[in-house]
DNA sequence: AAAATAAATAGTAATCATTACTGTTTAGTT
DNA sequence: AACTAAACAGTAATGATTACTATTTATTTT
């Protein structure tokens, strides 16, 4: 993987925001330090930087967010500001319950809470 | 909600196909019965199933498919034969640590395990 | 039963996110 | 400095979904 100035501003944009932008997001950040920069670019690098296990993808209605945080953990979605949370858990107790009743061998999962954030949540 | 037929048929073919059938694949399933059936038709009865708590939703890789089994349960995907499968949980522990650890109020989750499934994994 | 009304349809155009293509530029090598 | 392959900008194409429109049809009203 050759350096290039676009990717080096594509993963830095990720890594910097701590939110889960989507390309389109990527794209308008990096736009200000590279305005020749196109589309393709930004998802081109994305895909590769996927690719190599720098950043990993979440699937949000249908559309794609972007997640600097390689380590294993999970999502909390609030549906009143939109931010996307992240969590850990500490037993993943419902593995072992697939294995065990269901026979399957699991190998990953994604877990995607919903509701109101602590932030939201002041009244 | 006027009847339909195609509405009608739409949703049997939700029901009896057990799978996680995308538009798609429910579109050629009706077009054997309704040969002038149209993708529109197709999807503004699945929006209007889903509005109406008839079926739900699941979104896969960002391509969405429908499921008529509207009572809460988890699935499952074998990455060898793509199979969906229901599986349904004891107790939904993670819902109290992300009340406690993270304070957030909780109102829904969705769980995807992947892995492979016991059809596949005979070795 | 005929007329009226509004919901649903078929067919097609438009949208939106993402991917593919192409000729040009550029990082890293010889 | 010359070379080469990777990356680029720009743009066209794709695929899933939604929007639009003139016509058909289920249901209500006469
Ligand atoms: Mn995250
Ligand atoms: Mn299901
Ligand atoms: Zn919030
Ligand atoms: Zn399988």
């Amino acid at each position: 993987m050759r350096y290039s100035k676009q990717r080096e501003l594509v993963h830095a944009s990720i890594m910097s925001s701590k939110d889960h932008p989507t390309a389109d997001r990527i794209f308008s950040e990096v736009k200000k330090e590279i305005p020749k920069i196109s589309f393709g670019t930004v998802y081109r690098n994305l895909g590769q930087l996927v690719e190599h296990g720098f950043i990993r993808i979440i699937q949000l209605d249908g559309i794609t967010h972007y997640d600097g945080n390689v380590d294993p953990h999970n999502h909390f979605i609030c549906n009143e500001c939109n931010r996307i949370y992240d969590f850990e858990l500490d037993n993943e107790d419902f593995i072992s319950q697939v294995e065990v009743k269901n026979h399957h061998h699991v190998s990953g999962y994604q877990l995607m809470v919903t509701g109101t954030c602590n932030k939201c949540n002041i009244n």
